[in-house]
Order: C-alpha cells, then structure tokens, then sequence
RNA sequence: GCGAAAAUAGCUCAGUUGGUAGAGCGCCACCUUGCCAAGGUGGAGGUCGCGGGUUCGAAUCCCGUUUUUCGCUCCA
C-alpha cells in the first residue's frame, strides 16, 4: 500500500510539472477537491473525448449526440428522483466518531422492535404448537400490537419531521429512544444535518423574482427530457441512442483522490433506448462494447473488471461498473446500467407529456426502456494518465522517467529537434514543423543535448522525436525515434506524415475494438 | 464532516536547543557542436500555506484557519 500511495504522489506532481493538472485558484490556496486542465491536460482531455464520441456517435448510425444546458427545470430533478434521494440527514456520534444516516438509525431501531415480534411469535408457536395461528396471533396479541404502534408512530414522526425538515426534532427522537451508537453504545450525538448533494444557484437577477435551479448531478436527464425531440427531428427508430458529454456537480461530504472524485465533473453518457423486454441482451451488449472500448487503448486487460451491483439504485434493474486498477486499488471507472423505463415514465408524469415511442412492428405505443453508459472523462483521464507513468531502468543503469500515453490520445504527437543549434538545422527542423503542424500537434525544441530533449519529450508523453541532422541537409531524411523502444529509423522527411498519421490516428486505434 | 499526518524555490527535500533560509534537479542567457539526462560561466526564483499569539527575536513553540494525503462515512 505504501507503494502505491507513493506511486500515487509521482502521478500527482508528475501531473502539474508537466502541465497537466493544477489545483483550482493555487495562488488562494486552492479550492477543495476542483482542479484545473492545463496546457497538455486538456489536450489529453479532449482527444478522449473525441475518442469517446468517435466510438459512441460516429461509428453508430443510430446513436446521435447532443449538448443539453447545465441549467435544467427545477422539476427535472424531482422527476428523477434527486431531491429526494440526495437530501440525507446525518448525525455524528461525538465518542465514536462515526457518522450514521439519522433516518436509517431510526429505521434500524424500528426493526429491533420487528425482531421482538418474531420473538414473540416464536415463543407462542412453541407454546401452542400445531394450535398456534399466527395470522390472529399478530393481530391480538397485546405486546405485539404495543410493539407495532410503537413502531408506527415513530416511523410516522420521523417521515412529519423530516418532511418539514424539523432536524432537530430527528435528534430529539433518537434521544428519546435512547438510540446509541452501534459501535460505542455512546448516546453522545451531535445535531442532525442535512446535507444537499446538488449544488443550489438563483436564476433571474432580482432575488425575489429569481428561481431555484440546481446545477445537474448528472447529464443523463439532458438526454431523457429531449428524447422525443431527437426521436421525432432526427426519424430514429428503436433500437437507438443519445450520446453526450458534459459537466455535472455533485456536493460530495467527501471529495477526493485528486481527480477521481471532484465536486464538479465531466460525464460522458449514452442512454440507449430499447423495446421493454429486450434489456437483458441489451445489457450484455453494451458491457461488452464498453469494455472492447477500453481495451483498445491497450492499457492492460489485467487492469480492468466488472463490477456487478449486488444493490441496485431506485432505477435499474440491472447494474454493472467496469472497475479499472488506479494506483488506490480496484475503482468504478465506467456504470452500465439497465434503467428501464423509470426516467422517462417519471418524467411523462411529472410534465404531463406523452413521452412514448410508436413501433410500427408491434403496431402499439410505449415508453422505451433505458440502457446507460456512463463514464467519468476525469477517471478516464486519471486511469490513462497513472497507467502510463512508468520509471524505467535503462541498459546503461540510468533511469528514464516516460509517460507512456497511448499515442492516439497524447497531447503532442510529435517535436521536431535539430540535433545542434547551428549550420542551417533549426531552419530546416521549424519547416517540418510548419508542414507537420497542419495535422498534429507538434513541438520544437533546440535547447540542451538531444539525448536531454529526448528524456523531456518521454516524461511530457510525446510518442514521437524526429531529429534533424548534417545528413538531412544532404538527402533531406531525419531520424524519427519511438518514445516507448527508444528505436531509431532513418527516414525521408515527405514520410514523416504518413508515419506519424498510422501510429496516433483514431482509426488505426478504434479499428482494434 | 470527524480523526491522524503533512504544508519551506517549478519539483524532491534539508534546516540543530528559537537568532530574519539552503541543496539537488528543473528553469533562463551565453559558451561548448553533441544521437539517448546530469560539461562550463552567469542569472532569475522563497516575507517558510494563511492569520493571530508567546518572545528582544519564530520556518522552528502555542491557537485558529486553508489545502493535501490516509482512515471512517457517502457514492443515487
């Protein structure tokens, strides 16, 4: 463990002195848990974005993308079920220094009464034997009704209470109750908090004309409020998808791991929608397709798995994570969930709108099943990024510190290095640049010995160094060197293009999956 | 949010019993004309995370705070 958290610590200072990823407003001491893309990070970014969309949208016919606002109708997040289910009271005991659910210590202390009913029960059915009803037996029975209403009234007290967001009155219950700490038996509880995870902001500028909007915990209701639109202006026919990548915020109690978990957060989604009953193959597909993705990168098949939840969200009927090997361990990278048809149905209850599909085949309307994908771009960035930082130990017992980025996805293809400062070879080396710059992103670079540039252009992840020398003054070849062999080729400059093309271009790359 | 640890130059770190800051690497300029880092010369860069206190004097001791890492908790 250690030596990951080490491992972990070179990932995130490799990660600013190469420029990166800064923390949020350094200079005011930062921000917890945001971090900035710098100049070869959002490099890196973006090209697994568009390598993503590439896969998603433009190698799909019946997926199509879209770019749906931050800012969604307040009743967006009803419908789907987030006001709710992220308002979560907790409370802390003071002695053992645990944090509980309120409402699910509560709920635990009413099941306690549960087991005493089937105590009860219990005890009678042995006493009785054979002559024991225990339809009549719950029913009369004075302990066990006592037991019941108990129950009752504090279920009933917690949902008011909670309801009118009386938190102290949570508290006073778990007081009254005598709740202790499963843990410490300590009845030392702090006062009960709510704690929002979507972020609140005011849309309209006057305060008491303005509107309470949230900023989106997630992208996918972008796509479900626009499905019929797209649907219908777009004449797609089921089975087909919405792709979308965007930023989403979350108020998370804890955030951290660097970018693995920020408050706020690139999502790239795609809500694929099915006929109701076809969602178990469905599922399989898209796991598979998912995780082909992935593989195609090339970062190990060994540092990828599935995850599949035991414990579903109020939404899905089947749900898995592909869970890639960070430097802390096994972490959800991807979810592939089987959404059924709650979003949309929610959504059709909740604006009144028809939101159904007419099948032509079935001669019948219905509201379409969901299946999601659902990929976190910064875990992405995070899992290509800490995969490809290798320390090597060179032949000659030196070490070279390389950013082993899948070509296809670095920031800088290519930097350009004449081999001295003089005799006409930068002049040469900026024209390879002007010519190669048209397609790829390329550096040039004439400082320092060329075995240095070439150390400099590894750790910064460039999969190409092309040097220019006395030579190519003569025969206008030049030497192109692979960044993961260190393997030198002499070739003629008008190659250089085609070379470079083949190795970082997306088709070479997606045409694995 | 609780607990623990940490914060000194771009990076990694040193800094003794309290006496107003150092190294290596990196960076910049010039020289050296070189194919896998660490040749020479010169230079820039830090009010020691921030605020307060104790003291003649604080990077160092105390309190608060911010940020980071780890554990707990949460992850629809």
């Amino acid at each position: 463990m250690a030596k990951n958290d080490d491992q972990f610590k070179k990932v995130i200072s490799h990660a600013k002195e190469y420029g990166y990823v800064f923390q949020s407003s350094e200079i005011y001491d930062g921000l917890s848990a945001v971090y900035d893309y710098a100049q070869n990070g959002v490099e890196l970014k973006k090209n697994i974005r568009d390598y993503w969309w590439k896969a998603m949208v433009q190698m799909n016919e019946n997926i199509v993308g879209i770019d749906a606002a931050i800012f969604m109708h307040p009743t967006t997040w009803k419908a789907s079920g987030h006001v709710d289910a992220f308002n979560d009271p907790l409370i802390d005991n003071k002695d053992s220094k645990k944090r509980y659910r309120a409402d699910v210590l509560i709920e635990d202390y009413v099941g306690k009464l549960d087991t005493k009913i089937e105590k009860e029960v219990a005890k009678a059915a042995k006493r009785f034997g054979d002559a024991f009803d225990k339809a009549q037996f719950l029913a009369t029975n004075p302990r066990v009704l006592q037991y019941k209403e108990k129950g009752a009234a504090i279920l009933k007290r917690m949902g008011q209470s909670l309801e009118k967001e009386d938190l102290a009155d949570v508290k006073a219950l778990i007081e009254e109750l005598g709740i202790a700490c499963p843990e410490s038996g300590s009845k030392n509880w702090t006062d009960v908090k709510q704690f929002n995870l979507m972020f609140g902001t005011k849309l309209g500028a006057s305060a008491d004309s303005a509107m309470d909007l949230y900023l989106r915990p997630e992208t996918a209701q972008g796509i479900f409020v626009n499905f019929l639109n797209v649907q219908k202006t777009g004449r797609l026919k089921i089975p087909f998808g919405i792709a979308q990548t965007g930023k989403a915020f979350r108020n998370e109690i804890v955030a951290r791991q660097f970018i693995f978990r920020m408050r706020e957060f690139e999502q790239m989604e795609m809500q694929f929608f099915i006929k109701p009953g076809t969602q178990q193959e469905w599922y399989e597909h898209w796991k598979e397709a998912r995780m082909k993705w992935h593989l195609s990168l090339g970062m190990g098949e060994d540092n990828y798995r599935f995850h599949d939840h035991e414990k579903l969200a109020h939404y899905a009927d089947a749900a898995a994570d592909i869970e890639f090997r960070f430097p802390f361990g096994f972490k959800e990278l991807e979810g592939i969930h089987s959404r059924t048809d709650f979003d949309l149905s929610q959504h059709e209850e909740f604006s009144g709108k028809k939101l159904q599909y007419f099948d032509h085949e079935e001669n019948k309307s219905y509201v379409p099943y969901v299946l999601e994908t659902s990929i976190g771009l910064d875990r992405m960035f995070l899992a290509v990024f800490s995969n490809s930082l290798k320390e090597e130990e060179l032949e000659n017992g030196t070490t070279r510190v390389v950013l082993k980025l899948p070509a296809v996805l670095a920031p800088t293809k290519a930097a350009v290095l004449p081999l001295v400062k003089k005799d006409g070879l930068p002049e040469v080396a900026r024209k390879i640049v002007d010519d190669l710059k048209w397609d790829f992103n390329v550096a040039y670079d004439e400082k320092d010995a060329v075995g240095r540039r070439y150390r400099r252009q590894d750790a910064a992840g460039t999969p190409f160094c092309i040097t220019v020398d006395h030579d190519t003054l003569e025969d206008n070849s030049v030497t192109i060197r692979h960044r993961d062999t260190m393997e030198q080729k002499r070739v003629k400059i008008e190659e250089l293009r085609a070379i470079i093309k083949q190795e970082v271009d997306m088709r070479s790359w997606l045409m694995k999956m």
